[in-house]
DNA sequence: TCTGGGGTCCTAGGACCC
DNA sequence: TCTGGGGTCCTAGGACCC
């Protein structure tokens, strides 16, 4: 069975993003930064409020550079929970306007929109009040952008920014998206824009008119497609509500200072036990730990170990952390640490239990069937949460002989 | 005081299994 | 002894995003 998705008539799908939004709570709450340059961090921009973004401060950059381009800008301490707290008064608010809301980051999201014309107006409608009253609730500006998919209502958001509201027009997709430089595209960051013009490639219409075969040449079968579908304005991503978290990390820099082993060791310890507590709070168990470590000349370099059994235990990730540190010792030795970090991955639900059940049907209804298994194996109320995962005989998935 | 801290996704080779 | 196809999982690295 292959389901053709309809194309959308409408441009349903909002991105909603936050302007400058650290530096904007912190013009917020204090009305002497209002008006004026405002960068927040300090050996690094972490966020720059838009009469410094004027004078070519960008993040993340080096707060001397910073500095210099900008001496009169007022330097604040970064406070996380106040943004936290910022960004939970914003997500409620996109809750109320629809129940599909897919966020992105603390503070940017994808909503859809589609069908609540009846009773919130169109979409453009439902763009201007979200920034009413995100501007009168939570007293932060934001920009909204309108498309038929995510990508178009990114770059719309982007463009409009800041302050502002704007709608890509169904039809007027290629006209607005081939004058742009390729860098809007998601998935060209530094290296893969220097590939391109060095290839004569600068704008999304030469990316377009470049060709699909030619540009998975230049950058892989998988970058190649997805570039080009998103050059051709297509992008069937739906927004998706309930995505989760697949792995949770931490790391330090160690800047240049000389260290000691002991140092590096203490300061993973110290790392182990705050994702330990993470990973319990989160109800969640890994099966993967990740050790990252960048050297003097900034290369990187990952060391791993998967566990049979997932846990949640502080003292079996530390063991296996103190194990890849130890065979990393030597590059340690050799290339000088100047960050350490640490990353649980293969993330899985804590108490989870995963059946197979001999299931063969080709109509979604008969998934209740499953999953009235699933509760008469663990009890009616036990079962909080199922994932499926099936394996699908079709044309394109011959089915395996043994 | 040159370079933060949190993530996502993709690719590719090798071991291993049927 | 040689020959195959198709799959999963693990590890490492790379690029990118906010």
């Amino acid at each position: 069975m292959r389901i053709e998705r309809k194309e959308r008539s409408e441009a349903t799908i909002l991105h909603a993003d936050l302007d400058s939004f650290y530096a904007s709570v912190e013009q917020r709450d204090d009305p002497r930064l209002r008006g004026r340059p405002v960068i927040v961090g300090g050996g690094v921009v972490l966020a720059a409020s838009y009469e410094a973004k004027a004078r070519g401060v960008r993040t993340p950059m080096p707060g001397r550079e910073a500095r210099a381009l900008c001496p009169d800008a007022i330097e604040v301490r970064p406070r996380f929970d106040a943004y936290m707290e910022a960004s939970r008064a914003v997500f409620e608010i996109f809750d109320d306007i629809t129940p599909v809301v897919e966020g992105i980051s603390v503070d940017e999201a994808f909503m859809d929109v589609g069908g609540l014309g009846r009773i919130s107006g169109s979409p453009v409608q439902i763009g201007a009040r979200l920034r009413d009253r995100v501007a009168t609730e939570v007293g932060l500006p934001i920009t909204v952008g309108i498309a038929r998919t995510k990508f178009l209502a990114k770059v719309a958001s982007a463009v409009a920014k800041p302050d502002g509201l704007l709608e890509v027009a169904p039809g007027t997709e290629i006209d607005f998206l081939h004058p742009l430089p390729v860098r809007r595209l998601w998935g060209v960051g530094a290296i893969t824009e220097a590939k391109l013009a060095d290839a004569g490639i600068r704008t999304v219409g030469d990316l377009a008119s470049f060709g699909e075969h030619s540009l998975c040449g230049l950058l892989g079968r998988g970058s190649g497609r997805h570039l080009y579908a998103l050059s051709m304005a297509r992008d069937p991503r739906r927004v998706e509500t309930g995505r989760r978290r697949r792995s949770i990390g931490s790391q330090r820099a160690l800047g240049r200072r000389p260290k000691n082993e002991a140092d590096i060791e203490a300061t993973l310890v110290a790392i182990v036990e705050r994702l330990g507590k993470r990973l319990r709070g989160a109800e969640r168990v890994c099966r993967t730990v990740v050790l990252r470590l960048r050297f003097d000349d900034f290369s990187r370099a990952t060391r791993s170990r998967s566990f049979l059994e997932p846990t949640d235990r502080t003292d079996i990730i530390m063991a296996v952390a103190r194990g890849l540190l130890d065979d990393a010792m030597p590059l340690i030795r050799d290339q000088g640490c100047t960050l350490i970090g640490l990353s649980l991955t293969n993330l899985d639900d804590r108490d989870s239990v995963q059946l197979s059940l001999p299931f063969e049907s080709d109509h979604a209804a008969d998934l209740d069937i499953a999953m009235d298994a699933l509760r008469n194996r663990f009890g009616r109320d036990a079962v909080t949460r199922a994932v499926l995962v099936g394996r699908h005989h079709g044309d394109d998935a011959p089915m395996l002989p043994d």
